[in-house]
RNA sequence: GGGGAUGUGGUGGAACUGGUAGACACGCUUGGCUUAGAACCAAGUGCCGAAAGGCGUGGGGGUUCGACUCCCUCCAUCCCUACCA
């Protein structure tokens, strides 16, 4: 029997002499670029299955861009900063920075393990100061374009802990750790206005090569909407309330407006009336969530105040919501419960009016449809749309309103009151900010002292006061800043002189990103919106950063997301250990198509590892010999032949245009399968070797970019030459050896199949029926029936309709 | 609450453009090899049925000669919901 197929040497062996080649160092050349990225991890200690799915996939479609010619840069890096380094340092009492590294540096080991090409030059980790003095550069690019501004918002403040929690860290409306109810706290952050790029995000999104369902995420999240201003004067004071609506048809139909508990309005009442402000201490406990504010229990109080309908003249309650957010819209909604789903629900619990203003097909409460409008004046028998255009123009020539564009997209709060981020470079004089110069950065994070816990950046007075009336700004970025241009840093890791240079514009935009489906569309939006803002101050070219985009599905196991909480996640590291990268990489490109989710299976990994140990004992012992002598066919031989042209154009179709792996490596084990035991034997013909010899190439070139050390391996060996590398070129098919003259016709009576045959291409449809109808079968299933009808679709079926 | 997906044998999945449902694997069954086991090899394996045949892609309805695929509706599960990354 032939050696063993020893995963271990064999990996080690290939992956240092990768190593020693530099082989996956990347510089420009002639050849047509390709830029891979997969998104970059968070270093939370070791790899998970999502990650090494992730990558996997990444460095499939590195390796076969490569063997087709492209010059291909794969770069890896950490997206170092953010909040579970400031729990582990303190749940372990480790300094943040010692936590990450480590994780990095064992993440790093295992990343090399498995095997993937990654350019290492160019590896960056956003906590180092030399990664974000450029973030701060651009944060000071961005204030002077005015893009940057400050304004009160609302956080989840632990009042025990004196923390700002995230919403992750508030479960049932108690901070995690203290157990303190929080409190929903303003109070001033920084904000980048991303809504001035509102209408650019959404209408270049149509030229994206990204699957349709992430552009209609983000289109509906950015959420353009087309509808009026509608001003209502507060009866008794000299302000009104702005409202905005999308349905202005429905006006007639307002019975009464509800605020915000965060609006100005209701906050000062409250300060009057008890009542008032405990009811808007109760709404202080749901935390800042829009999940949360909207699946809790509706929950209104009547301020008395009262407003005067710019219309009909009539007077409107003015309520306090729950449900009615602050920062969409104008923080108050027209209340039409006849025509809206939750303000019919408010109106019914509070016995407020309803009343019907659109009449339609469906006449059931509440009829959100739009339809002829009844009770509504002048306006009646107007349908919605034009209905919509006329009380416009009425609302304008009252001054009592506007046409307006109104986007679901708000401003992005980049503030966060943590440690372990991004030092924002502000100092304020006097409490007046001042954005640093290029020339005063970077600003550093302070270390910590020894034994001692991060604290947020406001509670370390030595960073924070720098002279009398001279203070630091103690905020630090959201890590989603650190994290929507970490792909243009990547072409220029290595220079620490410039944010950009020449390789910038070489390599970018990103050909191919590649990561999980749950950053659909926050990510993707702020990075889309940096390239943009990064565009119009010179400092990228192109409008997008991401050509084309993959989203893979998440690794479940028993139905569930993996994760620490559920207490059902899988370690990859022991089934490298045990089975070898290529067989890990082999079972997660295999067992389901990269964006639906991975059901984990720890079986299905034998079956993997198996596949690999049948192709080495295919091809260990064998070699590649060159046949001088003319060689002719038999029919069986040329069909091996067949099927491995075939299959050679299948694979390529299914990792370049479907990204369909899991197909393209059911189609390599069929063309294993397909081989003829006589062929593999020692006194097997010249023909039958030269077919077989074609098939074990092809197999090991096809699946180089899934199991490459152990495709390497064996081609060095079967070829018995280190000179011709596997990777240099994807073979051709020939199409003259796939095509076929033969075909199977299907025969079906009333579209079920009642026989098959093999019949010759290109035979005319009578001919065809004549046989067909011969089929004893077939003929058993018309019986004495008329035939009514024929369906033929060329060389594929025929339909008989009785 | 809103937005986006998914649902096919015992299991993971295939069927790419409306045209053979279940490719390729896992598992299981039987046999071979073996002192035994593992590994490996061979055959079988959607369900009901002795067979003929019928049924079958989450449930219900529709369009079509023909539907996993298109339309309507209901159900279940997952992701996102702006401070987890």
């Amino acid at each position: 029997m032939t050696d063993n197929y020893n995963h271990k040497s064999i990996e080690r062996q290939i992956q240092k002499k990768w190593h020693e080649e530099k082989r996956y160092i990347s510089q420009k050349d002639n050849r047509e670029k390709y830029y891979c990225l997969s998104m970059f991890p968070y270093p939370s200690g070791k790899l998970h299955m999502g990650h090494v799915r992730n990558y996997t996939i990444g460095d499939v479609i590195s390796r076969y861009k490569r063997m087709k010619n492209f010059n291909v840069f794969q770069p890896m890096g950490w997206d170092a900063f953010g909040l579970p380094a400031e729990n582990a340092a303190i749940a372990n009492k480790i300094n943040p920075r010692e936590w990450t590294n480590k994780n990095i540096e064992n993440m790093k080991t295992q990343l090399q393990s498995l095997g993937f090409s990654y350019d290492w030059s160019k590896e960056l980790r956003t906590c180092d100061s030399s990664y974000y003095r450029w973030e701060q550069l651009i944060f000071k690019k961005f204030y002077d374009a005015g893009l940057v501004y400050r304004k009160k918002s609302l956080v989840n403040w632990d009042p025990i802990d004196k923390t700002v929690l995230a919403n992750e860290q508030v479960i049932d409306g108690k901070g995690w750790r203290s157990g303190a109810k929080i409190e929903i706290k303003e109070i001033d952050q920084w904000f980048i206005k991303i809504t001035e790029y509102a209408d650019e995000l959404l209408s270049s999104l149509e030229d994206l090569d990204w699957p349709e369902n992430v552009k209609l995420m983000q289109k509906n999240w950015i959420g353009k909407s087309f509808g009026a201003e509608i001003e209502y004067k507060i009866i008794g004071q000299k302000k009104s309330l702005v409202t905005f609506t999308t349905r202005p048809d429905t006006i007639f139909g307002v019975s009464f407006l509800a605020i915000s508990p965060n609006h100005s309005l209701a906050i000062g009442l409250a300060k009057k009336n008890k009542k008032i402000a405990s009811f808007l201490e109760k709404c202080k406990e749901t935390k800042a969530a829009e999940a949360d504010v909207a699946k809790g229990e509706k929950l209104g109080i009547d301020t008395k105040i009262e407003v005067i309908h710019p219309l009909t003249g009539k007077t409107l309650p003015v309520w306090i919501g729950n449900f009615v957010l602050l920062n969409y819209g104008t923080g108050v909604v027209m209340a039409v419960p006849g025509h809206d789903e939750r303000d019919y629900k408010f109106a019914k619990k509070y016995n407020l009016n309803i009343k019907p203003v659109i009449e339609n097909d469906n006449n059931k409460f509440p009829n959100v449809e739009k339809g002829i409008l009844i009770n509504s004046g002048k306006f009646n028998g107007m349908t919605s749309e034009e209905a919509s255009q006329e009380i416009i123009k009425e609302l304008i020539k009252l001054k009592s309103g506007k046409e307006l564009i109104q986007f679901r997209l708000r401003d992005w709060g980049i503030s966060r009151q943590r440690y372990w981020g991004c030092p924002i470079p502000v100092i304020y004089e006097s409490e007046v900010p001042k954005v640093l110069n290029e020339i005063d950065m970077p600003i550093e994070l302070p270390k910590l002292k020894a034994n001692s816990l991060p604290v947020p950046l406001s509670q370390n007075e030595e960073f924070v006061n720098i002279a009398k009336d001279m203070q630091r700004e103690s905020d630090t970025f959201d890590t989603f800043m650190d994290s929507s241009w970490y792909y243009a840093r990547f072409t220029s890791a290595d220079n620490d002189k410039q944010i950009f240079d020449e390789n910038t514009k070489y390599w970018l935009p990103v050909d191919l990103y590649i990561g999980g489906i749950e950053h659909a569309i926050l990510h993707l939006l702020y990075s889309r919106f940096f390239h943009k803002a990064l565009r119009d101050i010179g400092m990228v070219d192109g409008d997008e950063p991401f050509k084309k985009l993959l989203t893979q599905g998440m690794v479940l196991k028993d139905g569930a997301k993996m994760s620490k909480s559920k207490g059902n996640t899988v370690d990859p590291q022991q089934f490298i250990d045990k089975y070898g990268a290529d067989t890990v990489r082999l079972y997660m490109m295999f067992t389901s198509p990269p964006e639906q989710s991975l059901e984990w299976s720890e079986s299905s990994v034998e079956g993997a590892s198996r596949f690999l140990k049948r192709i080495w004992n295919l091809v260990s012992k064998r070699k590649n010999i060159k046949l001088e002598e003319k060689l002719n066919f038999t029919k069986d031989q040329l069909e091996l032949r067949r099927k491995s042209h075939s299959t050679l154009k299948k694979v390529e179709n299914d990792y370049e245009s479907r990204f369909s792996f899991n197909t393209a490596i059911a189609a390599i084990m069929e063309l294993i399968n397909f081989i003829p035991e006589k062929y593999k034997e020692n006194n097997a013909s010249n023909e039958q070797k030269f077919c077989l010899n074609e098939a074990i190439s092809f197999s090991l070139k096809m699946l180089f970019p899934i199991a490459p050390h152990i495709c390497e391996y064996l081609w060095e060996k079967f070829n018995d030459s280190e000179n011709s590398s596997i990777e240099s070129s994807w073979p051709l098919f020939d199409m003259s050896i796939i095509e076929v003259k033969e075909f199977e016709l299907i025969i079906q009576v009333n579209g079920k199949v009642r026989g098959k045959v093999f019949i010759e291409k290109n035979m005319k449809e009578d001919e065809i029926k004549e046989i067909s109808i011969g089929v004893e079968n077939v003929q058993k299933s018309i019986g004495a029936n008329t035939i009514k009808k024929v369906i033929f679709v060329k060389d594929k079926l025929i339909n008989f309709v009785i």
